[in-house]
RNA sequence: CGGGGUGUGGCUCAGCUUGGCUAGAGCGCCUGGUUUGGGACCAGGAGGCCGCAGGUUCGAAUCCUGUCACCCCGACCA
């Protein structure tokens, strides 16, 4: 009988249905609600609190670097967007555009921002004059639109919170640094705080940004083996400069364009967790990001002991971690399911018997390892533990990721790793796009990135067109 | 934008083929009681113009037309 309950809140597996299972998390853990506009979701208290830890480890971060937030208009006029001929082919298919004010029409249509570059540019403009204004390294929070057709929570909305840092420098060497330096934080960021091993790399110039000179990308591999672009940075050169007009006079004396990047993250990130850490008892959160790291299920909290153990065990793990304790009427053992499926890295079962030899009974999420802990040493065991299942979750993502990496040495070999295996793929380039269209058309397989830390030749011949090679590229399916 | 699917209490669905009285079930919710070491149990209760608009009919959740929305899979994107 009870059976029947249990399926019914039970969620999708994943090998049965890993779209269905990701849905199932997103909804179960109640991280989202879907709103009344397609594509749009209301994002609940558990996870917004993640985006938020996000926001503050990042922007704590950006800081340490030089980064000073900004806020600009969400509306973009239609012919400032348009400056930007690659910018404008790139996103106008994709924008929401505003043709009204109150009753009236609007003399130009306004479109709602899928991206600032135009913005920015617009505003640095008006900014810069000398070499002493240089450089400028602001970013902004805020939410964008795009208007996509086939949208998922958090993967793809039609709006999403994000931050977009956009620079300004006096010169090329200055802008690629900065450019490096964002993705290499990102990538720091990933693996440290979110525990996802991210694969750091150039795109191909397919698919790098639309107005951009070039484009670096972490990626990072889902549980079910689709590669996942977790964050980019971009050196737009002086493109966007020459095209609005950003001059500043340099020490000699003379007009030089500035040079330009930017770089973003979005709460994309917060897929990436589900579905790389994520198994089918649902969410499962690094305890760096988790917005509750511990929570404490009384067993038999009818007696006042339990109650009262309970209360002083949250007074003192409060000034230690992120805790939080169960004190509603369901059983404990709706309790555990509802802490797993919510990701709680750490559970803490208290009960008279506990309290009797003064211990608790310690969960952790990651690998359910259960573990007997005296109570009077919980101040240690539990920052001690948090620590190894941080370490854990990443060692395990790691060596996932590093097992699913494929080498491919020539196209029938390529096809039949596509067909028969997840993952990255290493394929030798020749650099030609012609080869990119044929490997998406043939297998629905992307380039990824030419990574910077492996620069092996593992061929002398282009993986697909058997011509002469130039560089090593990680292929995949992607969302 | 192409292909597929679905709209019936908060959720999952049954009913529709072969129209017929007050539209059902499970879960959830509320109240009271008993429970509590892996998704508790009993009793009572609240909650629905059957997505929307037309049409056919004595009569429509059910048939017809239109429309809207959402979900899934592709192409595009963070």
């Amino acid at each position: 009988m009870s059976k029947d309950k249990k399926q019914v809140e039970s969620i999708t597996s994943m090998d049965e249905d890993f779209a269905q299972w990701y849905t199932d998390v997103c909804i179960k853990a109640d991280l989202i609600s879907y709103a009344s506009v397609k594509g749009c979701m209301v994002i609940k208290p558990a996870g917004y609190a993640i985006w938020e830890n996000i926001q503050h480890e990042l922007d704590r971060r950006f800081k340490e670097t030089g980064v000073e937030n900004v806020y600009l208009p969400m509306f973009i006029p239609e012919s400032l967007l348009q400056v930007e001929k690659d910018h404008v082919e790139g996103f106008a298919p994709e924008v929401a555009w505003v043709t009204a004010g109150g009753l009236n029409p609007l003399q130009e249509r306004m479109c709602v921002r899928p991206t600032s570059e135009t913005l920015f540019c617009d505003f640095y403009k008006g900014e810069i004059h000398s070499h002493r204004d240089l450089p400028k390294v602001y970013n902004q929070w805020c939410s964008v639109v795009r208007w996509e057709k086939e949208t998922r929570p958090f993967l793809r909305s039609r709006e999403f919170l994000w931050q977009e840092g956009h620079t300004a420098h006096a010169t090329a060497e200055e802008a690629e640094a900065r450019t490096i330096q964002m993705l290499n934080l990102y990538a720091d960021f990933c693996e440290d705080f979110l525990a996802i091993p991210v694969v750091r790399g150039q795109k191909t110039d397919k698919e790098k940004f639309a107005g951009a000179e070039s484009t670096y990308t972490i990626e990072a591999l889902m549980h079910d083996g689709k590669a996942l672009q977790s964050g980019t940075s971009h050196n737009f050169g002086d493109g966007f400069a020459r095209a609005f007009g950003i001059q500043y006079t340099n020490k000699e004396n003379k007009l030089e364009y500035v040079h330009q990047t930017s770089w973003g993250m979005t709460t994309r990130l917060i897929g990436a967790i589900i579905m790389v850490h994520g198994d089918d008892s649902g969410l499962v959160l690094p305890p760096k990001v988790a917005p509750v790291q511990v929570c404490i299920v009384p067993v038999r909290m009818q007696e006042e002991a339990v109650r009262e153990k309970t209360e002083e065990l949250l007074g003192r793990l409060k000034k230690i971690c992120r805790v939080k304790a169960d004190m509603t009427e369901k059983s404990p053992g709706f309790k555990f399911a509802e802490a797993e499926m919510r990701g709680i890295p750490l559970r803490i079962e208290i009960g008279p018997k506990d309290i009797e030899a003064g211990r608790c009974i310690l969960v952790r999420r990651d690998n359910g390892e259960k573990t007997e802990v005296l109570l009077d040493e919980l101040e240690t065991v539990i920052p001690t533990t948090l620590d190894a299942i941080q370490k854990d979750m990443f060692e395990r993502a790691k060596q996932r990721r590093d097992t699913n990496i494929h080498d491919a040495h020539d196209y029938e070999e390529f096809k039949k790793i596509a067909n028969e295996k997840t993952g990255f793929i290493r394929g030798m380039w020749c650099g030609e796009e012609a080869c990119e269209v044929k490997i998406k058309e043939d297998l629905s397989v992307t380039s990824r990135c030419m990574p910077f830390h492996d620069k092996e030749r593992i061929a002398e011949t282009c993986v697909c067109c058997g011509k002469p090679a130039k560089e090593l590229v990680y292929w995949g399916r992607a969302y």
